[in-house]
DNA sequence: CGGGGGGTTGATCTCCTTCAATCAACGTGG
DNA sequence: CCACGTTGATTGAAGGAGATCAACCCCCCG
C-alpha cells in the first residue's frame, strides 16, 4: 500500500504518449489547455485497485502506461474479466455515479486522471471530446461482442489460442516487430488473470498453453515469453478465419 | 421472401412510441424535422435476415416495434447472439462502412432507417444525437460486459435465469404489470434462439427450463407463456444479488 | 393425410472442472 | 547461506455438467 509521495509524473500534453489514441486525440491545443487544468497524474502499483465495484466514481480517466483489468465478482467468487485496459483506453463512465467493476492494476500502472464534475462539463461543451469517447466506446463494444463469441461457444484451445491472437495483433500494432512472420512478445497476464478473461480455470489455462506448445504453435521461454512461429496457424487454432485484420 | 409493397408505415416523430427513447429522444422539434426528412420506414417478416454481416451498410437506424437478435457466426455453424435489439434500441454503427453482424428480425419487425451518409451528418451538426448514440452505446456496453459474465462463469441453470430475469425486468418496465408481485410475460426467443444467447445447446435449455418449471421457480403454460411467481427468487437462481435494479 | 418446425426427453460421451501433489523462482529472516 | 513460506505454474486422477445423438410429441398448415 506504498503510497509514494513522488509520484509527480507532470508532463505536458503534447509530450504525451497517448496523446493520438486517448479520448483527447482529436483535441484543439485550446481543448488540451482546459483539459491540462483539471487533469493530475496518478501511479498505481501491480495489484493495487484503482476502483472498486460500487463505490462512488471520484475520477475519469485514461490509462497513460501499464495494464489494468475490469472484473465482475460473484457473490461466491466467481469472477469474469469484462475488459483488458490498455494504454489510451477510458476508465469510467460519464454520467454515472458508482462504478460498475473493480479495476485493478495488473502491472505498475500510471493514470491520467480527471475530475468528474469538470470532465463531463468540459465534455458537453466540447464536441471533440464526447465524439472520441462515442468512437472509444463503439470499439470497445466490438470487442466486447467478439469475447461474447469466445467466451460463449470456443473450445478451451480455441480460446486459448485467441487470446494469444489478440496480443500478439496488439503487440504487433505496436512494435511492429513482424519482421520475419515471427511474433515474440510477453504475456501480461498471469494464468489466472488468463483464466478470469476466458472463463476457464487455471488448470485448464495451462494444460491448453502446453498442449500447444507441444504441437509447435507457439514456442515458450519461461512462462511468460512467447512466440509465435506462424500467425496463421496461431489464428487457425482460434477458430477465426484467416487474414483476420492485421492492419486495423 | 414476401416484399409486400404496401409496407407505408408513414407516421410523425411526434407520434412515434420509441421518440423519447431512441437516438432522436433528445432531439428539438427542428433537429427532428431534419431527421424526418432523412428517415423512412422498413417492414421485415419473422425470420428475415435485415443486414448480412460484412455487406455493406446502407443505413442505420432505430427498432420500433418487434425484436431482432445480432448474431455472429463461425465457419463451421457455431453461432453466437451478441445482442437482442428491443424497441428503441439502434442499429448499425456510424463510422463504418460494412456490418459486423447478422441482423435477424425475430418477430416481425418495423425499423426506422436513415440513410447512413446523411445521418451521419446530421450527427455530426447536432450534439444532441450524438449525445444520446453514446448514452446508448455506453449502456449497450454495460449489457454486453453483463453478458460477458453469464457466458463465462455461469452455469446452466443459472444462464436461464439470468435470460428469464433479464426478460421479465424488462416487460415490467414497459407494462408495470407487477401487480401483486406476479409477473407474466411471453417469451420472444424459440429455445434455439435462448440457446445461441446463453452459449448453450437447445436441449440444455429446454431441459434446464424444464426444471425451472419442476422447482416451482417458474409456471408455464404452453411453451412461451411465463408466470415468475417471486422474482426475488429467480434472481437468487441466476445468481444475482437480490434487489438488482428493479427500478431502472 | 403427410410433413415440418418447435419442443421435450433419454442415453451416452467428452471436455472441462475439481481436488491434489509437485515444482521452480524468489524473498526473507535466522 | 540455508530453511521456510509464498506465489505462479504444471501435471495427474477422478468426477460431473453439458454436449451429442436420437427418438418422439404436439400442433399447425398445406
Amino acid at each position: 500500500m506504498l503510497n509514494d509521495p513522488s509520484l509527480s509524473v507532470t508532463q505536458t500534453c503534447g509530450d504525451c504518449p497517448i496523446r493520438h489514441r486517448a479520448v483527447c486525440a482529436r483535441c484543439e491545443t485550446d481543448e488540451l489547455e482546459q483539459l491540462d487544468q483539471i487533469k493530475y497524474y496518478r501511479k498505481y502499483e501491480a495489484g493495487q485497485t484503482v476502483v472498486w465495484s460500487g463505490d462512488r466514481m471520484e475520477f475519469v480517466g485514461s490509462v497513460v502506461s501499464g495494464i489494468a483489468t475490469l472484473t465482475q465478482t460473484m457473490e461466491d467468487g466467481r469472477t469474469q474479466m469484462v475488459g483488458l485496459l490498455l494504454p489510451s483506453d477510458f476508465v469510467g463512465r460519464p454520467g454515472r455515479g458508482n462504478a460498475a467493476y473493480d479495476v485493478v492494476a495488473t502491472t505498475d500502472l500510471v493514470m491520467c486522471c480527471f475530475r468528474k464534475q469538470p470532465f463531463e462539463d468540459l465534455m458537453n461543451k466540447t464536441p471533440h471530446i464526447a465524439h472520441r469517447l462515442l468512437e472509444m466506446t463503439l470499439d470497445e463494444l466490438d470487442a466486447a461482442r467478439e469475447w461474447m463469441l469466445v467466451l460463449g461457444r470456443k473450445t478451451a484451445r480455441e480460446k486459448i489460442a485467441s487470446l494469444l491472437s489478440i496480443i500478439a495483433r496488439r503487440d504487433a500494432s505496436l512494435h511492429l516487430r513482424s519482421a520475419e512472420g515471427q511474433l515474440v512478445f510477453d504475456l501480461p497476464l498471469t494464468r489466472e488473470a488468463m483464466a478470469d478473461y476466458l472463463g476457464l480455470t487455471l488448470e485448464t489455462v495451462s494444460r491448453q498453453i502446453s498442449a500447444l506448445r507441444k504441437d509447435g504453435v507457439i514456442h515458450l521461454e519461461g512462462k511468460r515469453h512467447v512466440t509465435v512461429p506462424d500467425m496463421e496457424r496461431l489464428l487457425e487454432e482460434a477458430g477465426d478465419d484467416a487474414d483476420g485484420g492485421m492492419l486495423a
